[in-house]
DNA sequence: AATTAATGTGGAATCGATACCACAATCAAT
DNA sequence: ATTGATTGTGGTATCGATTCCACATTAATT
């Protein structure tokens, strides 16, 4: 492996002076700087990050931890994350939790030996435990997906995009709408865009059967049960579901499809996510694109800021577009 | 922070000692062992990795070239592989290079620069320069997808995949079959796929019509467009499509049913990938499982042997399992 | 001409670990 | 009692960079 020890003979400077060049840093002579370059040029000589890490203890590297890497939210926000990232030489060390909150807490642990100069955290939940290791880490950290306080994060208007996605169904005429959601747990996912559809149905006078709201984990098979949940057992029967995910409402379609039901006539639906697949869907999916990549990148620039001690936003609430299509009438 | 040398003073013995214990090494005395441990464990240390590196040549990080992370078989492919590369104390350094063959070679050179222990690359060609910066970096390397001579890699059996998939069709009776694939560049989804389907065609005695192999790229509405192409250019109409990739599959399906046509009756149809959209799709799509997470795991067992100096294969070929569905009759 | 300031350069310490080597102490074998 | 393993420990060089400091040279200022 060639060093900048290398270098230096070569080009008949000390190593001062060729990491000086590398740098630009203090004075250089043009003559030097140029026999260092052509000598640089010429072996395609890189600086050992290790070694560079160990002396000035940054690392451009982020790790980036979240719950899975197989659902396109978390996919999207990685690429954004990515592309943001590489524009400023900064590279993604991935740590997959695989919806495990324990490793969560291991992750930031080991994130921290490995020095990464910065975390983001796709996180599915905002518990204590996880908080007061983010605090006794003490490494710049930002939180995507979640909102918490203390800690920069980039989130998405959960509130009130559910409101607006009940509202949409009420001005269509539906009155008895249930709702497909997931464990309060998490906060963002769980509780806010519970909490839209709640306040929106009160806010409209209307009420809510118990029957019509139900839970499921995120996948499609659980939108499929919840829904065959809500058939089931709702007296009164309702003319239109939010699911809080796309492939929860993928999931609910199926169901109803294989009952013979038609959409949007017998039920409305609507997801939320903007997957690709919701405009190939029979019918094309109502749903709410977020802007997941768009939400990655503004993690980096917000990581970037904090790690270069620059001014950055606590806080940042990503827009969200209402796409709707024919599964709602 | 905290060092080596706090510990070596707090515990009472030399730095040596201190790294002995730690790595199992050489002779330490049980008074010794027990002081240091008893200290490491009190102040929570955890020797810095970049200094290991710097010694010791060794990372512990893996790096992972991908054309993309928003599609389901390079997610998948990278689960499998974290899941394998974590219970060894790995960690996966991510290089996106969202679909441009430039920065896979630039990204070959960085990993180099990180010193990454091995690179694992989900390629998606094998170019002679790309197979020559290969050799070139000198760095152990896995290749998931693709075979090359001369390389480690894990492959899936595309070419009987798609010649069973073909044979499926004409056991059904069907002799006008047409084909979306993708560019040949691309020598396992491209290349093997398309021979596969042309050599089982001709194999059974039947033509096939110009028209009806259309090209995509890696996306749904490609597969919408290419089954529009071989519906109004081929004069002899096939009754049944094998698609390259489900994404495809669903595309074509999307155009087929917004002409009228039914699915299988009309047209029957697969795919290959089996993605989870496609046992909810209406009907529900035949596709191949290709087993992408183990795959990942293979491909993370190898790389290890390699870096190890173990034994390993230099080429794995993966089996698949065909998923007989409604889409086909 | 003498002093000060600006410009260049290399030596050496340092970052935090590992690993080789020398030396000491203990113990067994001749 | 001497030799020779075996066991245990610490000193020191080393990995490949950066950075501080000292020193040399040149240029600018009085």
């Amino acid at each position: 492996m060639i060093t900048i020890k290398d270098i230096a003979e070569m080009a008949n400077v000390s190593r001062s002076t060729v990491s000086r060049v590398l740098n630009d840093s203090g004075y250089v002579s043009e003559d030097a700087r140029k026999r260092v370059e052509r000598v640089v040029k010429e072996t395609g000589y890189v600086p050992s990050e290790h070694a560079k890490s160990l002396r000035t203890k940054k690392t451009k590297v982020i790790g980036v931890i979240l719950p899975t890497i197989q659902t396109e939210t978390p996919s999207r926000i990685v690429t954004g994350l990515g592309r943001e990232l590489s524009k400023h030489g900064y590279q993604i060390l991935l740590a997959n939790t695989d919806h495990d909150k324990e490793k969560e807490l291991e992750f930031l642990d080991l994130l921290k030996v490995r020095q990464v100069d910065g975390i983001v955290l796709i996180a599915t939940n905002t518990d204590d435990k996880l908080m007061e290791k983010i605090k006794e880490i003490n490494t710049p950290l930002v939180m995507i997906g979640q909102e918490a306080e203390g800690v920069i994060h980039v989130t998405y208007n959960d509130y009130r995009a559910t409101k607006e996605l009940t509202r949409l169904f009420i001005q269509k005429g539906h009155e008895k709408i249930a709702f497909i959601g997931v464990d309060e747990s998490d906060r963002s996912v769980g509780h806010f865009r519970k909490q839209g559809y709640l306040d929106e149905m009160a806010a409209q006078g209307l009420s809510v059967d118990k029957a019509w709201v139900q839970k499921g984990i995120f996948d499609i098979e659980s939108g499929y049960e919840a829904m065959k949940q809500i058939l089931n057992h709702a007296v009164n029967k309702p003319t239109a579901t939010i699911a809080v995910t796309d492939r929860l409402a993928i999931g609910a379609m199926s169901y109803l499809k294989e009952q013979g039901m038609d959409i949007p006539t017998d039920m409305a639906i609507a997801g939320i996510g903007a997957s690709e697949m919701s405009q190939y869907l029979e019918p094309p999916l109502t749903t709410v694109d977020y802007q997941n990549e768009k939400a990655g990148e503004e993690g980096a620039k917000q990581i970037l800021a904090c790690i270069n001690s620059k001014p950055f936003q606590e806080r940042i609430v990503m827009n969200y577009r209402l796409i709707i299509r024919e599964s709602v009438q």
